[in-house]
RNA sequence: GCGCUCGUAGCUCAGUGGAUAGAGCUUCUGACUUCGGAUCAGAAGGUCGGGGGUUCGAAUCCCUCCGAGCGCGCCA
């Protein structure tokens, strides 16, 4: 990669300056950083290495900067020109035909291209959603499975092995569970006009109401007869049966789909997690105090208080299910764990921790990213959860609503950080002021004007075959530049887990295009052939890398809109 | 009360300790006898919530205050 050689020939002048005495030796292990400045005019690259040093050598960064310049040799590198500008920043300037060579590793790495292999060895599990088998899949849940989805794509494009997981909270001694299967059994006998109420703390949507409906068609009332005791069971089962199966419909219409999902109650049957309270008890980290088991989470992750293990009752909490969960994922040889949780379960990160801490791992090894909400506006006013929906906005409203492919764009537009609000008004227009379209449009005009050759009898010519030297019009370097930048982005935005930077630079790349395309006719009238054949290629690549871009979101690249 | 997260243009949001804080929308003015106008060019719009501090340099790091959201169960 390019910074890599600009690195090099950065810390070699360093080097070189360092031995002939012009910069003081203990400059050797400065930190070389090599960024894209704000301003186009500062030219394709920097380093700001002299600023750094400045201080440590006792004079002006500018001073600093001059002595490094005049020990940087620049035949036979990509460097065209280094600058002293500003405070003593290194503006690097790259020759033309390092642009135009992009376009070959483009047309080479095809799909491929951006790939690398930052992430190389890693095996890296990603858990999200896993939201309760309770209710729908709500909006927040979709951002979650939008930026989960993204960033399998974007770790396994950095080379890392990606494996992706819902881990479903199906267990037995499950309060929630409970409460579900006595709220679809009373919908259930009220089917057969038994008055039968949904318990006060239970699940009050409608969506219970048609799942009981459902029910009843399909076995009639042979559940009425049975005990409430026995009826609670088998509606717990069927309730969490369907819901889980509904969730995934939902999810798949989303496309999002996991390599595994997990059943907590899996953990329960083969005794994993009987076995994580016994590790825990035998190295000292949980203690028995009013009949219960505790787990010492204060002393191990600094949490506002020790957490219960197993209740006086003994079933055990989802604090010892989770420890055992993130322990069976560590022994599977899952080097990192990333967990995407809703922000409202930022005070659950410590007790996690505490849990992989006191079984023996490395609680550093699992990262939790955390989730803001997102909000729903429908012409200035909030969209609010429905009572059919039990007070949430589901996704599959949202996805139906303005489709697949801007649910999922909207849902990686902004930091997960934020508390994000969109239009749904906006999002389903089909104009510029939505920025899904805008993606989808670079690409879509791409696919037009190579669609448009191939009607006019113009044979696509390779991009290592073409004459790409007279790509020389600012708009075509400036194009070739940013397509050039993708393999960088692609690296920190999955550094970052930031997707949202994709969309960001999508726009970027976009804008470009069109610039090139108002400016940098290939089939009008006047263009020479060898031209012609030179903007058609690097049309080709530009419409690789949106196809490329839009696919680490999981949005599609269409040929036409 | 304690803890976590967040306050950037009228709106929605970017911004990795660096150069004159950037986009889109909105408003206004324009563009090619259309390789797709779902585009492009230009203008307008800022005490980066307030105040201290660290630094050669702070929207970014620290402290404090103000405001918003969320969390503080032998629920998940």
């Amino acid at each position: 990669m390019v910074t890599d050689e600009l690195a090099t020939i950065v810390r070699d002048a360093v080097a070189s300056a360092c031995a002939d005495g012009t910069l003081p030796s203990d400059c050797m292990d400065a930190a070389i950083e090599i960024e894209t400045p704000r301003n186009k005019q500062f030219g394709d690259f920097a380093t700001n290495v002299a600023l750094a040093l400045a201080r440590t050598v006792g004079m002006s960064s500018r001073e600093v900067a001059e002595r490094l310049v005049a020990h940087m040799p620049l035949e036979g590198t990509p460097v065209a020109s280094a600058e002293i500008a500003g405070p003593g920043f290194i503006n690097f300037r790259l020759r033309t035909d390092w642009l135009h060579d992009a376009m070959v590793a483009v047309e080479e790495r095809a799909d491929q291209y951006g790939h690398n292999t930052s992430m190389a060895g890693k095996r890296i599990l990603l858990e999200f959603v896993s939201a309760n088998p309770t209710g729908p899949i709500s909006v927040v849940n979709g951002r979650a499975a939008a930026l989960g989805d993204s960033l399998r794509r974007l770790f396994t494009a950095c080379g890392a092995e990606v494996s992706t997981e819902f881990y479903v909270n199906d267990a037995l001694n499950s309060t929630q569970i409970d409460l579900l299967g006595a709220s679809l059994a009373a919908r259930y006998m009220q089917e057969f006009g038994r008055a039968e109420a949904v318990p006060t703390d239970g699940y009050q949507g409608e969506y219970l109401i048609e799942m009981a409906r459902d029910i009843a068609a399909e076995v009639g009332p042979v559940y009425c007869d049975l005990s409430p005791e026995e009826r609670s069971q088998v509606f717990r089962k069927l309730a969490a049966e369907r819901m889980i199966a509904q969730q995934r419909e939902d999810l798949a219409a989303f496309g999002v789909e996991f390599d595994r999902w997990f059943f907590e109650s899996s953990l329960y049957e083969s005794g994993e997690v009987a076995a994580a309270i016994e590790q825990m008890k035998q190295a000292g980290w949980a203690y028995e105090r009013d009949g219960a088991l505790w787990l010492k989470s204060t002393e191990l992750a600094g949490d506002g208080q020790d957490r219960v293990l197993v209740r006086s009752n003994e079933r055990e909490t989802y604090v010892a299910a989770d420890a055992a969960y993130h322990k069976n994922k560590f022994d599977r040889g899952f080097t990192h764990l990333v967990n995407i949780w809703g922000a409202d379960h930022h005070g659950y990160v410590a007790r996690l921790k505490a849990g992989i801490a006191a079984l023996g791992y490395d609680p550093d090894r699992c990262t939790i990213i955390l989730t803001q909400m997102v909000l729903l506006m429908r012409g200035g006013e909030l969209v609010r959860g429905s009572k059919r929906a039990g007070d949430i906005v589901p996704l599959a409203d949202l996805v139906d609503e303005i489709g697949r492919d801007a649910a999922r764009y909207y849902c990686l537009l902004t930091s997960y950080e934020t508390t994000a609000s969109f239009d749904l008004e906006t999002a389903k227009r089909q104009s510029n002021d939505n920025p899904v379209y805008y993606a989808q449009y670079a690409h879509a005009r791409c696919a037009a004007v190579l669609r448009r050759a191939e009607e006019a009898g113009v044979p696509l010519r390779r991009a290592s075959e073409v004459d790409r030297s007279l790509l020389a019009h600012p708009k075509e370097l400036e194009l070739l530049r940013t397509l050039a930048a993708f393999p960088r982005e692609v690296r920190q935005a999955a550094e970052a887990m930031a997707p949202h930077r994709l969309t960001a630079y999508v726009r970027v790349i976009g804008q470009a295009l069109h610039q090139y395309y108002e400016e940098c006719p290939a089939l009008k009238e006047g263009v020479s052939p060898d031209l012609r054949d030179s903007r058609l290629a690097l049309f080709e690549t530009t419409r690789t890398v949106v196809a490329n871009l839009l696919g680490l979101l999981g949005v599609s690249a269409p040929e036409r809109m």
